[in-house]
DNA sequence: CCGTGACGATAACATATGTTACTAAATCAG
DNA sequence: CTGATTTAGTAACATATGTTATCGTCACGG
């Protein structure tokens, strides 16, 4: 679906150096479309400022899927490597500084890295790794209850809850932003015994 | 979290069948456990004939993640590959002939199979379709109502739905039995006028 | 053949969540 | 700076879903 991993692995970085004269710098808005729900994914997407979400429509209504921060970057996997329509969009949240790289140099630097000694460590890890994100995000979904997995977004990346506007929360929950203020208050509620 | 590729890999056969010997038929009745919640995988497992499910406990209610039937293969991933502790737990639900494969076998036949010229593009195309179905199924959880995703389920897998019980596909839908008989019978009488 | 238990349907009620409308505060654009 | 837009909170009501209890059917073992 989406695949980011410049944090995870930095030893990456040296590539990415290398083609940064390939880049293309973009300095967008807030609710800027990087790539539109339906087209074909041309670039992968780097951020070096800023923030962006996944989303896709569903009758009318945003469903978000992920957000992505600084010094990561994603693109619509599929739709990227296979040149097929992008089943979301891609938007900023906040203004910001994002570099764009052709899938011809990706492919370029994909060979290159074919290369490299470690290229098979490196597949698989990332693969493992984009895989037990996506199989976490399931289990959650099929375990917790909207309020859990609010809780579990609090305590494991706090900085999401801080950054991004509430209602993109709620739609990453799977919840109303209504619902949302209720399940704040409920437990703001909890904790003002103390 | 669990793979299983007999179905989709045909090629891969020629290496079950030369495992063959060392596996431990087993027949079974419904209800059987294979692995429980919390131990760790010591066995792939493949499926000759009937029908087994994996789920896991949260509160002492049952989640069912996912269905196998014959002729494909599965196992806790993590647990199996790392050791580690499963997270669920592996369950018969009909009477069924299954084969297991120790992990020291199963490390053997990986080993073999790493000298395989197209090694890379089963790995990749084993991980890719992996990856799809999660993914596929993370997604319908986000966009679907449990009616929808029944609906889906009945158009996309109706061998599930005609074979399995259906507290089992309510567990796996996210809704109570209850519910699921509710959504039957609305989509019955939807069609009553025809 | 009978009793027992598993299964699915249904009803009644409880809880969770969505929808709409309104307000106040914060943010943005000119 | 100021009006317009965006955002978060709240209330009231509607719908979806869970829970418990009951019933009829069916399969199975004694």
């Amino acid at each position: 679906m989406i695949f980011h991993f410049r944090e995870q692995f930095p030893q990456l970085n040296v590539y990415w150096e290398k083609y940064l004269p390939h880049m293309q710098r973009q300095e967008v808005p807030a609710k800027t479309t990087l790539l539109k729900e339906g087209q074909v994914s041309q670039n992968y997407i780097l951020i070096e400022k800023g923030c962006v979400r996944a989303y896709f429509d569903k009758d009318g209504v945003d469903k978000t899927v992920q957000f992505f921060f600084e010094n990561s970057g994603l693109s619509s996997f599929d739709s990227f490597v296979n040149e097929l329509p992008s089943p979301f969009t891609i938007e900023t949240i906040e203004p910001s500084v994002v570099y764009l790289l052709s899938r011809t140099h990706v492919l370029e630097l994909m060979d290159e890295l074919s290369r490299e000694p470690s290229f098979i460590q490196i597949i698989l890890g990332i693969t493992a790794a984009r895989h037990k994100r996506y199989n976490d995000e399931l289990v959650s979904f099929i375990r917790d209850t909207p309020e859990e997995r609010y809780l579990r977004l609090l305590i494991q990346r706090p900085h999401i809850v801080k950054r991004v506007q509430q209602h993109y929360i709620a739609s990453y929950l799977g919840v109303s932003s209504v619902h949302l203020s209720r399940i704040k208050n409920k437990l703001a509620k909890g904790r003002e015994h103390f």
